[in-house]
DNA sequence: CATCAGGTGAAGT
DNA sequence: ACTTCACCTGAT
């Protein structure tokens, strides 16, 4: 399966800080464990490339049937930032992963940079998951098999205070918690997330936009508040963009963390504070 | 070597 | 309801 899309951009998806098991391996070819299996994607001259029989389920996972220049329409015009970010962004697709894998990965994401992350995540996923056909890399662990290792061993792989926030929610999921979750609203969902310990308001935004592909998840991280203290006085308004908050929050996230985007940020402040 | 990193929960005002 | 603080450890 070859796609030519201009809103189809392996490497930006990599760098978006949505997944941490997308990893570049060579220049432009790119690794994926998902859902227990691999993926290798090749990118060259703006198409993106990748060998699998099962196309209808790599089109739910990468969300291809989305108009995502749609959204970038919706754009406010005269909100210079956005318009900026969302063409700077443009690539990025929001992934449909699995609900358990976005729970635990988020929860050990905070306080932590991206590498630190991906280590984190390898070193659970290699201790306690399946193999996978064709990779040395192994599969999300299931909540059976985290609840199993126990907030001690979690410990000894480094994840620190995470440790009993993992070992209890993984238990709670291999109790059934995530059950049904599904066929929740939104704000139902929200609440039932918020339920596992670790998981405060920002780790159950990226769970419900990253696992559930609900695009109502607005994650406030460090970057997005600053985004929104520098340029949008402390406070940006998301109904405008109801039903795809989710990516314009992708799109000023990705710009304002770029390097690009830092230099505009630093100057917006500056200007303020004149 | 010190600081920081894509937060959360508990305790304090 | 809002503010402050401790928390593990790898990356820079």
């Amino acid at each position: 399966m070859r796609i030519h899309d201009e809103d189809f951009d392996v490497r930006k998806i990599a760098e978006s800080g949505q997944c941490f098991r997308l990893i570049e391996t060579a220049p432009g070819v790119f690794e994926l464990i998902a859902r227990g299996r691999r993926l290798v994607l090749t990118e060259t001259d703006g198409a993106v490339a990748f060998e699998s029989a099962d196309t209808a389920f790599w089109s739910e996972y990468f969300d291809l049937v989305r108009d995502y220049k749609a959204v970038r329409a919706r754009a406010d015009q005269n909100d210079a930032f956005l318009c900026t970010a969302a063409e700077y962004g443009k690539g990025i697709r929001i992934l449909r992963q699995e609900p358990f894998e976005t729970l635990i990965t988020f929860i050990i994401s905070q306080q932590k940079n991206m590498p630190a992350i991906r280590t984190c995540v390898e070193k659970l996923c290699a201790a306690y998951g399946e193999t996978v056909e064709g990779s040395a890399r192994r599969a999300f662990p299931t909540p059976e098999a985290l609840a199993a290792a126990g907030e001690s061993a979690l410990r000894a792989l480094g994840l620190g205070y995470r440790a009993p926030y993992i070992a209890a929610s993984a238990e709670m999921a291999a109790a059934g918690a995530l059950d049904g979750l599904d066929a929740l609203g939104d704000s139902a969902l929200e609440a039932a997330l918020r339920r596992f310990p670790g998981v405060g308001p920002k780790v159950a935004h990226c769970v419900m936009l990253f696992g559930y592909g609900r695009l109502s998840g607005f994650p406030r991280d460090v970057w997005i508040n600053r985004v929104i203290d520098a340029v949008y006085g402390g406070a940006f308004d998301t109904a405008r963009y109801k039903g795809a908050e989710g990516i314009i929050q992708q799109y000023l996230f990705y710009y304002g963390r770029s390097p690009e985007g830092q230099r505009a940020l630093k100057k917006k402040t500056e200007d303020h504070a004149q």
